[in-house]
Parts: structure tokens; C-alpha cells; sequence
DNA sequence: CAAAAATCTGACCAAACGGTCAAAAGAGGT
DNA sequence: ACCTCTTTTGACCGTTTGGTCAGATTTTTG
């Protein structure tokens, strides 16, 4: 489906299959968020993974064809949230949801989040194309659906660009900057009080400083 | 000083030390940021630097000797803006100063803030006891200036923490994600425009979070 | 200018790396 | 039981990596 596959993934598999090709993708992005690509070995992989390296390489050709693997596994669910952002919803309760939806993503993916950061840190050179052919077009009606709400007058002027980049920023920092944030406040997004209190001070920041007032019930 | 070096450095140092040291460290920067620790080399930055690997390693005993004067070299550059944050000035100038200070350094020096963000991503391996023994008493003494700015009721309740927090996080996402705010408006901070909107915006939404109205003219 | 010290390099080494291959071990069907 | 196809592994290969070392070259000093 999205551009990042394209090679493996045969039509059937079996049972075997499932679980181990499950279980290198698992061990996988945990490597790779950690090290990036080039700092990530097959070998750890595939101990983490609990099998020997040849074997892995009987499930993935390369190590390219892991990493790809594991980009196309988690870049649906990385994309979602931003796809269901609605132009006929109210401004502030679909940011809201928005921001709620990130910062879940955060709390319950940090790794995938991580993993995506380090390829974009290192001039996306493996997800460029992914960047141009579909975030782009995303990226586009979105923003143009933010300066509709302006046009409209129901929310203030705003670069929508700016927008959605701060609102990027600041959701996936805590996954990103978790062990840095830790020691610093010793909790994390895992911590209920902790997230809930992060969510909201990123949704009032983002409505007032687009002319709105959040709601004061409770935020995800 | 820092808590980084510790080691390596002596006392005095011929022009041609001084040459070659700041040539390794500006190329480590560059592939360290890059690559993190593991995925960089001695012999790319050797090269990047104009010399034989065996010339880099005459100045540097080994490779985490090199990525521990990199960080070194950068860190009081980095925490320098927090440092200026003023208990007795005005809330709305002084914390869009540091804003401004921060862009600043995101826009000059995007290499020093990946290299961060890598090391933090990785679980900061080698510079924890930076964070808890440098950052941390520079954190908390902050977060208390800001709490004392809503104990005297010249701010709207907020978490101290997690307004530091978005604020690195919205700052410091134009130089990390460079590549991806590249490919998605073909502007980065180099361009003055671009980065006067991108503070401005940043600035209207901190203010704003906290109840202040930010100042109409020149952001920088 | 000559001796001494500092600087620089290529050859070399052991370990780790990505990847191949033949063959062993296991699973499923008859 | 048997045969076949799938799964798994250890041994192995060529390359790259971090690092050492003896010696060549350059710079500084007397």
C-alpha cells in the first residue's frame, strides 16, 4: 500500500512466519530508534529477537530490507492521526482530538517516534520519498483546511505550517526527549497525571494561540 | 570545567594543536549528528577533516574521546540561553528573549542541536551525569523562577516543566527536523522570513498559555 | 646548521560487520 | 512409516571498523 514497501511481503505466510517475521520487526524498531540505521546491527536484532542472524536473514534479505520493513509496519499509524483531522469539525475540539491522538501515539509508540526522528535527523535519505509522494499531499490539504478555518474567521491568523509543526514538536518531544525528561522530573508519558498535564498545556497553548479558549473538562 | 571533559586537553597548546583539534571537531560534529556515536567513523571524520585517520587519532586517544570533546566544545553554548532567563525582569520580554535566543541557535548551530537530540534518543549513555549533575539544578532553579512568576501573579498557573519543555521542543524542531520542514515548504531557518514567523509564532503561543498578550513589532 | 621534538602517514592487526551456503532439524501430508 | 517442503543453524567469506606502531617528514630549538 503506501510507498515505502513495495518489495517483500509475500501474499501468504504462514504461522511461523507471522510470529517471526513479528518478532524481528519488534526487535527491530528497538534497535533502530536506539542506534539509527547505520548504528544498528542484524546481529543484535536477531538475538534480540531470539533467533540466529542467519535465520533472520532468511525472513529479510538485508539489513535496507529490515529497516524498510519496519518503516512501512508503523508509518500507517504514524500518519493516522493527522488524517482525521476534519474541515467541518469545530476548530478546537478537532485540534484537541488531534493533539490527544499524538500525544497517545507518543505515550504508547515512543520508539516508533524515535525511530522516525533518527532517519529524518540524518536527511531522511530512506524516507524522502515517503516525505514528497505522501506526507506532502497530507501535509498540504491539512494546512489548507487550518487556513480555511481563518478565512472563515473562526479561529485567528496563523501560518498553518507553524501550526502543525509546533503541534508536532512539542507531542513528539516527550517521546523523543524521554530519558532527558525523566531525569529531570523523574515521570514520564507512561505516568497518567503526567501526560494528562502535558496534553492539556500543549492543547491551551495551541487554542489561545490561535484565539480560542480550551475547554476545561478532561483532557486524554 | 563541564562535567564532560574530565579528560584529554592540556594545558598549552602549539597553533598547529589548536588548528587541527578545532578541523577533527568540526568534522566530528558533522558526522556524529549525523550518524550518532556508533554509526559515525574516525575515518569519515578523519577525511572530513583533511587529515589521515592515524593524524586524528595522535590528537584524540579514540573515538569516544573525540565525541566527548564534541560535546564538550558545544555544551556551554547550549545551556547558555536557559541562563539568561531573569527572575526579576518582565515574564513576557524574558521569555520571549529566550525564545528568540533559542532560534537563534537552532538557526546557527542545527548540527550541535542533532547531536543532542541523538544522544538523548539513544538514552543519553554518555552524558547523563551531565543531565542530572549540570542540567537538572539549572532546570529546577528555572522551573522556580517561573513558579514565582505565578506565586506573584504576574503569569497564569502553569506547570513550569512542561513550558520549558515545549519550549525546547518548538525551538529546537527546526533544527532537528531541518530536512522534513525542507521538504515540506521548501524554507528552513536560514531564511530570515521563515524563521521570524516561526518565532513569532512560538513567542504568540507561549505568551498567550500563560496570559500574557506578546508585543506587536520585530521578532528576531 | 644540526639535534631534538612535534607532527604525520601507511602498513598492519584483531574484532565486528553484512551476507552466503551447505547441511541439519523440524513440520505436514500420504 | 515415508517423502517433501519449510525452517534453522554454524561455518565461512570479504569488507569495514577502531586502534597500534615504526618510521618518515616537518617544525622548533640551541
Amino acid at each position: 500500500m503506501s510507498a515505502v514497501d513495495a518489495v517483500e511481503e509475500p501474499a501468504h505466510l504462514s504461522r511461523i512466519q507471522e510470529k517471526n517475521r513479528a518478532l524481528i520487526l519488534d526487535a527491530a524498531l528497538s534497535e533502530f530508534s536506539k542506534y539509527g540505521f547505520q548504528g544498528a546491527t542484524i546481529e543484535k536484532i536477531s538475538k534480540a529477537a531470539g533467533m540466529s542472524k542467519s535465520n533472520l536473514l532468511y525472513y529479510f534479505s538485508s539489513k535496507p530490507a529490515v529497516y524498510q520493513a519496519v518503516l512501512a509496519h508503523i508509518l500507517d499509524e504514524w500518519l493516522t492521526p493527522l488524517r482525521t483531522l476534519d474541515a467541518n469539525g469545530d476548530p478546537a475540539e478537532e485540534l484537541s482530538k488531534y493533539i490527544m491522538q499524538k500525544m497517545k501515539v507518543s505515550a504508547e509508540a515512543p520508539e516508533a517516534s524515535r525511530l522516525f526522528a533518527n532517519e529524518i535527523m540524518q536527511g531522511a535519505p530512506r524516507v524522502m520519498s515517503v516525505l514528497e509522494h505522501e506526507l506532502k499531499p497530507l501535509f498540504d490539504e491539512k494546512s489548507q483546511v487550518i487556513q480555511d478555518w481563518i478565512d472563515s474567521g473562526k479561529i485567528e491568523p496563523v501560518d498553518p505550517a507553524h501550526l502543525i509543526f509546533t503541534i508536532w514538536a512539542m507531542t513528539q518531544h516527550y517521546a523523543d526527549f524521554e530519558s532527558q525528561i525523566s531525569a529531570l522530573t523523574g515521570s514520564t508519558l507512561g505516568k497518567k497525571a503526567f501526560r494528562s498535564d502535558a496534553t492539556s498545556t500543549i492543547i491551551r497553548m495551541v487554542l489561545r494561540g490561535i484565539g480560542l479558549e480550551p475547554a476545561k473538562p478532561n483532557p486524554g
